[in-house]
Formats: structure tokens, sequence, C-alpha cells
RNA sequence: GGGCGUUUAGCUCAGUUGGUAGAGCGCUUCGUUUACACCGAAGAUGCCGGGAGUUCGAGUCUCUCAACGCCCACCA
């Protein structure tokens, strides 16, 4: 037998194992099985980043279905690639760019997007690469870049489609505006931040008569752009202003005062200044009243370098134009008051800059229409989100959504489907450049200078990655729609809900059945973690000291079913750890022991109470794990294996095993019996612990317990054995349990040194009681040092003279110990004892003579509560005559 | 303003239909009995956030209050 190391190693396996799996082909899914499928695309990582923890529990979550379902014999695929991540990753070669002193405009679109490709072709295959450290069994032959050839595709099939459907339109709105990425950006990717500012109240004097009327507004320098002033027409103090004019300062253009109800009493000074190509609201106001808007920023951000803008300020940027125009407005008496104030910032996700609302030409999806199915999926069972709750908060979004925003003033990307003729201005929206004007017949077209959303092509993630347009691709037939779709809150709207949308639109079905959401990963002080805390944890680096399983484990086990957030350090994951090597070494147990065994399954009609017990606990094991992962509760299925495989087959079946092992009786049935439960339990933790259960498993000797396959990976998920079930066995063995504790206990107390035997009487209830007793003396003896053990049944009369005791259930023991014992310790324990379980008597007394308890307490309760009442009787008259034999 | 989540042992958290509280880590004591010190054995620790209600019985269900966290909307 071959000599494993003493600790385990997961640098030298984990490695190799993979080489093994990927050689083999075992994650390749084939489209001409006959099997279920069963699929699952990955939530594609941003080509700008580098393996996080978000992703190290995404990854596990998924390979862990993945695994689970294909040893439940699914035809399983799980599909990974990459997102181009469009502004993410623009920003990250522009950074690099700056550093060489150049901008995206100095080297031109095409050099750029050449640079961006060989910086994202590079990153691609980083982060795969690590999703491989994970032991992520996807099938590398269909990785996918959300910008390549067949994405692509999907895109501009998508497009054109919404475009002659009516659902795509180009339009001159107000959008989010980052001046740093000289980008509209969606609504969702605009954070709101509560920001400490003023509220300035500055005058607008009248025109025709002294006096001015005071508006207040947060930004001061949009002023120039102001098209008028509106009140509310019910405001007293104002609607005789209604129709006047007033100026704007500074550079005193005159503006008309107009009703607006939209203008809140309350707010402010009452008095509001309309700025339509500035402001959202303005821009409502002001189209109401059919005011043409005023441009007074450009795309940076600065002051525009037009008349409605004063030279002196033109050029500048917001802030620097903010202070000038409060400087002047002080000097010139104009700026009646400053007070602090609180409001909601908008900032890009991206860069975190100020977002500028600003009114300009953009390509939007009518998302209502395209809502009500993905709304109705819900209710139809189509799409379930687990844990439920998040049904609502999908649901709520859904219902409220607006239009979408999708172009992008970048480079890196989808660029939009819609050419325009020069000569005559004529926009044509098709999948290719047209050879000539369909009006004008002009040959001179360019296409649309935006890129699309990055989100528009992960929308359609599920079925352009599996060649749609084209729906007879075999990928699309065999493995669209998807099963499940594992991910965090956070991309709720941005991803799920439009995944739904495309889905169903496209294809007509759900793109997946199960949204599983997770919670996020957070520091241990319960923060986000970031580059720039400086708090995170690399999930490589854990997997360089820990193993790839031991972080697997860790987190599997830190998952709860109601998705909450998972706070990490460094340390959590020895728990992971530990049980590695806790399973390495109980193999290399059960391996040392196998001299002189065969390869014939467990012989059934020889087994011990204990062979009995441990198929039981297998058989229980199994069927939980089943069940749990079944329902997604992955942390359940880490405590469950945690505790069968360490708290019984470890801490007990091994220590028995021992026992068992000296007995020729016994040794060849045991040694199966070591094998089969650690080659079931390598099956049920393989889908956590995927690589050293595979190198543990083709340690094992013979072929009855693995079958034919070569790889852990590929037999079958265990099945429920209820033929194994044996609660008698459970409840002699728990006995036993119990009295090798007790003595332990006892052991302790006393101080009695492990290499010393002490003799045992016990004092059972019942016959039943003693029976049971007596069945598990050949393991309490050698389990607890035991040289004599006597069995009494009925309640204990003589207690043998100088003895510790304890209560195992209803049955009591007594160690004589001779010289060694402190009698009034043990009198004043004893005494202690007997007035707690008075009490409880007491209480349960009262409860039994309760009619209503009678009446409506389920009938097992009842009979609980009467056993629990004789048990403690029994236990009490034991006690009274131990105390009186210990003080006479 | 609307919604969601959390509050249980020193720490981090489980607790699936209401039946009388668990794990991991930490702590105390003991121990190298031939799988494992990344180990074993024994032990201590809880008015399950406060209050009220339903029930024979509530950590679990209802209401309410509080603290912390998150999401959405609005913000001149």
């Amino acid at each position: 037998m071959k000599q494993l190391e003493k600790t385990y190693n997961p640098k030298e396996t984990e490695d190799k194992i993979y080489k093994f799996w990927e050689n083999n082909g075992f994650f390749k899914a084939d489209v001409n099985s006959e099997k279920p499928s069963f699929s699952l695309v990955i939530p594609p990582p941003n080509v700008t980043g580098v393996l996080h923890m978000g992703h190290a529990l995404d990854g596990t979550l998924q390979d862990i279905l993945v695994r689970y379902k294909r040893m439940k014999g699914f035809e399983t695929l799980w599909l990974p690639g990459a997102d181009h991540a469009g502004i993410a990753t623009q920003n990250v070669v522009e950074k690099k760019l700056k550093k060489e002193g150049l901008t995206r405009q100095d080297i031109g679109r095409k050099k750029f997007l050449e640079i961006t490709w060989d910086w994202a072709n590079q990153h691609r295959k980083k982060i795969l690469n690590q999703f491989k450290r994970l032991g992520a069994s996807f099938d590398l032959s269909r990785e996918r870049f959300t910008l390549d050839a067949g994405c692509s595709e999907a895109v501009k099939e998508v497009f054109v489609n919404l475009y002659n459907d009516g659902l795509v339109y180009k339009g001159t709105y107000i959008v989010n505006w980052c001046p740093r990425c000289r980008s509209a950006i969606s609504d969702i990717e605009t954070e709101y931040l509560t920001e400490k500012g003023y509220l300035w109240e500055i005058a607008y004097p009248f025109k025709d008569e002294f006096g001015a009327i005071v508006i207040a507004t947060t930004r001061p320098e949009t002023m120039f752009g102001d098209v008028a002033v509106a009140v509310n027409p019910d405001d007293n103090r104002f609607n005789h202003l209604i129709g006047k004019t007033a100026v704007i300062p500074v550079i005193g253009r005159e503006i008309p005062i107009i009703a607006d109800e939209n203008v809140e009493i309350g707010f402010g000074t009452g008095a509001l200044k309309i700025t339509p190509a500035h402001d959202p609201n303005d821009y409502e106001i002001g189209k109401k009243h059919g005011f043409s808007p005023v441009w007074i920023m450009d795309e940076d951000g600065n002051m525009s370098d037009n008349s409605y803008v004063p030279s002196d300020l033109r050029g500048l940027n917001r802030y620097e134009a903010r202070d000038k125009v409060l400087e002047v407005l002080k000097k010139q008496g104009q700026l009646v008051r400053a007070r602090d104030h609180e409001h909601g910032v908008g900032h890009c996700q991206r860069c975190n800059s100020t977002i500028e609302p600003y009114l300009s030409e953009q390509w939007f999806v009518r998302m209502r229409p395209l809502a009500e199915k993905p709304v109705k999926a819900v209710s139809k069972k189509e799409l379930n989100f687990v844990p439920e709750r998040w049904t609502r908060v999908y649901l709520d979004w859904m219902n409220n959504v607006r239009d979408w925003c999708i172009s992008r003033q970048l480079w890196w990307g989808h660029r939009i489907p819609a050419y325009y003729c020069t000569d005559c201005g004529e926009m044509m929206v098709c999948t290719e450049k047209p050879e000539a004007c369909t009006k004008c017949n002009s040959s001179d077209i360019k296409q649309d200078p935006d890129v699309l959303d990055t989100w528009f092509s992960s929308a359609l993630w599920p079925f352009s990655t599996m060649g749609w347009p084209d729906v007879k691709n075999p990928d699309f037939k065999k493995f669209y729609p998807t099963d499940t779709l594992i991910t965090g809150f956070d991309i709720i709207f941005f991803w799920v809900a439009r995944m739904a949308v495309m889905g169903y639109k496209f294809t007509q079905k759900s793109p997946f059945k199960y949204v599983y959401i997770h919670g996020l990963i957070r520091d241990e002080k319960g923060q986000k973690m970031s580059k720039s805390k400086g708090n995170t944890i690399d999930p490589v680096e854990i997997i360089d000291k820990y193993g790839a399983d031991a972080m697997r484990f860790t987190l599997t086990s830190l998952v709860t079913y109601g998705g909450q957030d998972i706070k990490l350090s460094d340390e959590r994951f020895e728990h992971g750890r530990n049980f590695a090597n806790k399973l390495w070494n109980a193999s290399r147990f059960v391996l040392m022991n196998l001299e002189g065994s065969d390869d014939k399954p467990v012989d059934m009609t020889s087994l011990t109470i204990a062979d009995k017990w441990i198929l039981h606990k297998y058989s229980e094991v199994n069927r939980l794990v089943n069940e749990n992962l079944e329902s997604f509760r992955f942390g359940e299925c880490a405590h469950l294996l945690y505790e069968f495989f360490w708290s019984a087959y470890c801490d007990w079946y091994l220590e028995i095993a021992k026992i068992q092992l000296q007995n020729p009786q016994m040794k060849l049935n045991t040694q199966r019996i070591l094998k089969y439960i650690l080659e079931r339990s390598l099956r049920l933790m393989h889908p956590i612990i995927p690589h050293i259960t595979e190198e543990i498993w083709r340690l094992i000797p013979g072929k009855a317990f693995k079958g034919d396959q070569i790889s852990l990976m590929i037999t079958e998920f265990p099945v429920y054995e209820p033929f194994f079930k044996n609660e008698e066995a459970d409840r002699k063995i728990n006995k036993a349990i119990d009295i090798v504790k007790a003595l332990r206990n006892i052991r302790q107390s006393f101080n009695i040194p492990v290499s010393e035997c002490i003799n045992v009487k016990i004092f059972c209830a019942n016959n039943q009681d003693k029976e049971d007793v007596e069945i598990s003396e050949f393991y309490v003896k050698s389990l607890a040092r035991v040289d004599q053990m006597l069995t009494e049944s009925g309640v204990a009369k003589e207690i043998p003279s100088r003895s510790a005791t304890a209560m195992v259930g209803k049955s009591l023991i007594a160690v004589s110990l001779e010289g060694l014992i402190d009698l009034d310790k043990e009198v004043k324990r004893q005494t202690k004892e007997l007035e707690i379980l008075t009490k409880e008597k007491k209480g349960l007394k009262s409860r039994m003579d309760s009619p209503q308890f009678l009446e409506s307490a389920p009938k097992e309760v009842i009979v609980k509560t009467r056993e629990r009442i004789s048990e403690i009787e029994e236990q009490s008259e034991s006690i009274r005559n131990l105390l009186k034999s210990l003080e006479s």
C-alpha cells in the first residue's frame, strides 16, 4: 500500500489533477449526447479585472452545481467567457496612454482599438486561467467573448430587429453625462451620493421695474443656460409676477417669468430657474412651454465657447466657473445668501466623476413593452429567483422600468449599426454597411460613431454564445435555454433583468429557469473589498497558501440560504484547509489498513452494530446532501459533510474500526466498510472539493466500490440507499457514545490517568435499556478503558461505595473509585443535580396538569413529556440512593 | 418618502413546516493510546435586540419600538 504524506499538499496535487481532467476532455459538453442537458453560462468577468473573491465564490458555486449535475447523469455545459467591459476597459487603456502623454484622439480610433484588443486578449486568457486554478470545470472549447464575431453578429441582429419593431429609437433627451468618460451613461450606472453643498439664492432683477425675483440653485454656473424663471401659479408671493420679464445677472439676457405647477412652493425661494439643456426637470418644463434649450457647457464639463457664456468664463471647468460666477454675483450684490444644503449628487459608477445632466442625441431601448413577458414569467414559474425575496426587487424594477440609454460615446465596443448618407442625411439601420443610400443612391455613407452599452451585449449572453441567431446551431438546440444562473444581487438590474427581456423577445423563452442570488464578499469589518481601500483578499494567494479546495470548502460553508453577505478574513480559510487535511489523514489511515483486504462488496449479513450505525449515518448524509443540493443549500451541504465525516466517521467509526480490525472475524468486513464509506464520501464531497477527492479516489484499490470509471468526476453521484437505514443501531451506538463520554468526563474530573483501567457499574432503567447497554459493552470497554462493566436493571438501590457517577439517559453510571474520590465534592455535585431535576419536573408536571395541553399538543410531545417525567423520577431516585450510600 | 435585510455564546454566524438553542474560531484543563498537533479528550459561556400579542408551548408567527446595513425614488 502506498504510504501517503502526513500532511496534504494541495500545490502538487491540484495542478496535476486539473490537467488530468482537461486532457481527458471531461469538461467538454457533447451536443450529440442522449443524456438530458444541464447548462449554465458564466457571468462573464470583465477583461479589465483579475480574479477576486466574488468571482471565487460565484465560480465555486457554479462548479459545485455543474459537477453535481454531471455526476447525476446530465450532459453538462458550463460555458466560460469574458466581457469586453466598454467603459472600464477603455478607461484602463486611456490611462496607460496618458502615462505616455497621449490621448486616444492623438492616436486615432483604429490604432486605439488595436491596442485595446491586444490588451483585452491578454487579460481574458489571464482571468480564465485564474478560474482554472479554482478547479472550474467549464468547457474552454466553447469560450466566448462579448466582442467576438458570433456575439457581435447577435448584437447587430438584435439591434436591427428592435429598431424595425420600433423598440430602439434615437432622440434628443437629457441623459446622465460623464464629463470624464465623455459619454452618456445609463440611469443605473449613475450612483447617487449624498453631498454637502450650498443652495445659492440669486436675485434676477426685473426688466421694467425696480426689484428682483430670487431663485435658488445648487449649480449657479448653469444660469447662463436659463430660458425662464418659473413659479407655482398658486404661490401668492409670486403669481402677480407671471408674465413679467427678468434679467439673468452678469450677462443681462432677458427671460420670462412663467407659471408651472411642478415648482414646489415650499422649496428654496419658491422660484425656479429653468435650464432645459442641463437639468432633467427643467428640460420637461422647458419643453412644455416651448422653449429652445441653451447649451452652456460642453462634453468635457467645461463652459462652452459661445455667446451665451461670458467671455471670461469660456473654457473654464464647471467648478472654476461656479466660483467665478459667485464672486461676480457677490460683488454686484445679487448673491442674496448661501444656505447649507445636503443633496444626492450623481456619480459615474466607473470613474466616480460627478455626472452632468446633459441634453444630447442618444439611442434608447423602449423597455416597457419588452418587460411584459419577463414580468409574467415569474408568476408562470418560468423564471424563479432563489431566495425568493429577490423576485420582488426584480418585479419592482421591471414594472417601473424606464427607457434604456444604450449609446456610448466611446470607441471600445459594438459600433451601432446605423449608417448615415453624407449627402442627404438619410439614416439606415441594418446589419451590414449599405452599398448606397436608399434615398439618394449616394455611396458616401458613414457609420454612427457611437458604440453600445456593454450590457447590451451581456443581455444576449445566454444565446449569443450558443450560435444564435442561427437557431439550428446544435449548441443552441441542445443547451438553450440554460437551467440556472448564479450571480450576486448587485447585477440584477444591470444584467439579469435585461437578459430576461432579450431572452423573451428573441427566443420566446426565459434564458434560465432559476436565478440563484448569493451575497457579496466583504472584508472582516463588513466593508466592501476594494483595491483603493487595500482590504482585498486575493483568491490566487489564498489558493497558493491553503489550496483551492480549502478555499472552496470555506467559501461554501459560509454561504447561507438567505444569501447574506460574507465577511472574510485570511484565517477563515484554515477551516477548509483543516478539513482537507482531516480527509487526507483519514484516507491515509484507511489505505494503510487494507492489508489482506479484498475487492468484494460489504457483507450485509455479518455487520456489527457499529457497522450498521455508520452505514445508517452515511445513508442519512447521502439523502440530505442530495436534497440540499437540489434546493441550492450549498452551505448546508458543506456542514453536513463536515459533521458526518469528521464527527461520525473519523471521531467514532475509525476508532471503533481500530478495535474491529484486531478481531479476525470482523477484520475483512470492517475493511470493506471503511473503504465503502470513504469512497462514497469522496463522491459526495467531490463537487465542493474536487481535487483532493479525486487524488484520494485514485489511490483506493479495486473496482467493487469505484466502478469502471477512470475518474471520480465522472462516476455516479450517490443516490439515497434506504436499506442502510437503521434507527435501532443509531440509538444503540449513540448510547454507547454517551456512556464513553460520561466515563471520560468522570476520568478527567477525578484525574484518573488514561493508563489506569476502571470498573463500572451501570444501572439501567429497564430491560430494553440493559440490552442496549450490554450490546455496546465491547466498544465501551476499549474506548473508555474499562476493565469490568456490570449492568443491572431497575433503579439503583445499592451504589458501590466511594463512586463517581453520571447519568446517561435513564441509566446511572457508577465508577468505583476507592481512595481517589473527593466525597464532599461529589455529594455537593449530586445535590445540585437533584435540585435542577426537581425544578424541571415541577415545570413539566404543571404542564401535564393543563387540560389544554393534553388536548392540543401532538401525541409525541405528550408522550415525550411523560417519558421525561418518569426519567427524572428514576434519576432522582437513583441520586437519592446514591447520596444515602455516600453519606453513610 | 417606499422597500429589503440584520440583531442568537467573547468573535463570525447556522437554526426548512412553532415542541424547549447549535457550529466554527477563541478560551480553560488534560493528552503525544501506531491517520492527523492543520490532532485528540473533557469543559465553561446564551432573559435568541426591547415591548406587546396569538398559542398548552415562540429564536421561529403577528404587531410595535430601537440600532445597524443595503436598494429604489426625489432632491431648484
